[in-house]
DNA sequence: CTACAACAATTGTATATACATCAATTGAAT
DNA sequence: ATTCAATTGATGTATATACAATTGTTGTAG
């Protein structure tokens, strides 16, 4: 496939702005398709998976609903309700608060846990199997990515 | 807010391919937020958005459902839906082809043109805030996006 | 010519996004 | 102590995504 001209069939950009904000977003859409393709057997998606490794990621402590939106990858997502859809499925628990009942205390459960366990390594392979960079590449596209966001 | 550690408040990650896919997925949603901001005025999504530019770009010539979606940056969205959002809003025309009656011509209309019109400066000035890069940066950026779909 | 596979688009369903609004709780000011 | 603003989360609504299933049309094999 290659190049995002060929890719979208759009023969020039106004700009490398515009080329840099349009390759962006397709290659989103690219890198979403495989890990959709992991985790939908598990019956998790992209934004559930991401909060699952949020809460993981806490050590045991629990996080509040807001703490889990703030560290989310899609900023304006819902974290209430993706919570929910978790609980419903055993991988973590909810609990008011007991110092501040406005709160939410959220925690992975051990269920939680090892389906994380199951996935990483599937993850791990889809990830190398889809990135088509390595060494110094992968730093340079991670410093570019950093310094685009200001 | 720099680096994506500090910015979803995560440490380390696995490795530089992880990083770089958590990267990208948070750098995805950023700029989503700058576009967002300046089409919501005009009540258009970003996906049709995307779908009035494809339809500008065939000059004239009638695009096919199908065509449309090939060209389309979330290759897995329902054209055909957004079609007759556009259509709703009087942007767009839609009608049967005539040789062949499975198909349907999709065409752009005068209104539809005349917002992009309106919309395209704007969004290159919100792509220049947004886009902290210039120059050899950016034509490096497309390079490695570009070599990461393989 | 008829039957059937392939094609093109639409429709259906569950989930998620992008907000806006609402309800409950808390903290701070008078 | 009472009132009021701010905080925190839940809920409502419209749109979009990610499919699967369906409808209608065309092409082709027997």
């Amino acid at each position: 496939m290659g190049k995002i001209e060929e890719a979208i069939k759009q023969a020039h950009f106004k700009d490398e702005y515009n080329k840099a904000v349009v390759n962006l977003l397709y290659t989103h859409s690219y890198l979403v398709g495989f890990q959709t393709a992991v985790l939908k057997p598990q019956d998790l998606s992209p934004e559930q998976y991401n909060v699952l490794r949020i809460l993981r990621g806490q050590q045991g402590k629990p996080v509040t609903i807001a703490a889990i939106q703030e560290r989310m990858l899609n900023t304006m997502s819902n974290a209430s309700r993706l919570v929910d859809k978790l609980k419903a499925k055993g991988l973590v628990e909810r609990e008011e608060c007991p110092e501040n009942r406005r709160k939410v205390d959220v925690l992975i459960t051990e269920k939680g846990l090892q389906l994380l366990e199951l996935l990483e390594p599937q993850l791990d392979t889809f990830n190398k199997k889809a990135v088509h960079l390595e060494g110094e590449e992968l730093v340079l596209l991670n410093y570019l990515l950093d310094k685009l966001r200001g």
